[in-house]
DNA sequence: TGGATATATGAGCATCTGTTCAGATGCTAA
DNA sequence: TTAGCATCTGAACAGATGCTCATATATCCA
């Protein structure tokens, strides 16, 4: 990539943009980060989240304690599910869901840490 | 809150959203939780706070790094800056960023294990 | 099988978000 | 003070996002 490519200023520091592509992760794992971030950026996919690192819920329970529509919450379990945050096991016609994993809660905590500084 | 006002199915779990209620954080804090996990949702903005992770960098010096406009660059550094995820030195008409607290970059290492699983 | 319940899904829409562009600000040196 | 550079900022626009509404699917039971 040409220098005129990338940027007109007269104070650019190679050295530490060289390391800056040195110590990057690979497209595909930023990509991966930056996702698993937006699945918990919503206030609505944060609580469902929460919730469920206490106890599995079903559908139902999940849009009257977050005071939404169900097909809202169907629609972002959808999406925990695409990125395998969360699982559900059938009872009958009731789905119930819970964290695939807790690692997720784990990274709540610790933000929160961060939160409350 | 009436139940109609919640729910029309009949299958409800009283109790499990009660325990969701009683665990839930307060409206505050869960709002600075998605805000945090929002700043680090966007590949720009992500990758800016990993390359500060590593060493400080001036605008346009990220500019480069990233392949973006200088102004794009400014735009996401200021919505980090308000959050106080990264502050600035000026020397001269530069202006140097780096990490506020590095809590941010030890939250991106912790996401990273998961994604590795 | 038919009807009721729980959930899923697609289209449509309003809002949010990230970028670009133009112009403003701040610092330095001549 | 003026010119030049680095950065900031606001407006505008395109694309993403989350919700609603209508409809589809799945399960259970009469």
């Amino acid at each position: 990539m040409p220098r005129e490519d990338r940027c007109q200023c007269r104070v650019i520091h190679e050295e530490r943009i060289a390391g800056a592509r040195e110590t990057a992760l690979d497209k595909r794992e930023t990509g991966l980060l930056a996702q698993l971030f937006k699945a918990m950026a919503d206030l609505t996919r944060l609580k469902i989240i929460m919730a469920l690192a206490q106890d599995e819920m079903c559908v139902c329970d999940l849009a009257a304690f977050l005071g939404v529509s169900e097909s809202a919450v169907s629609h972002q379990l959808r999406m925990l599910r695409q990125l395998q945050l969360v699982s559900n096991r059938r009872e009958g016609p009731v789905l119930y869901y819970r964290l695939a994993d807790h690692h997720v809660s784990k990274l709540i905590e610790f933000a929160l840490e961060h939160i409350r500084e």
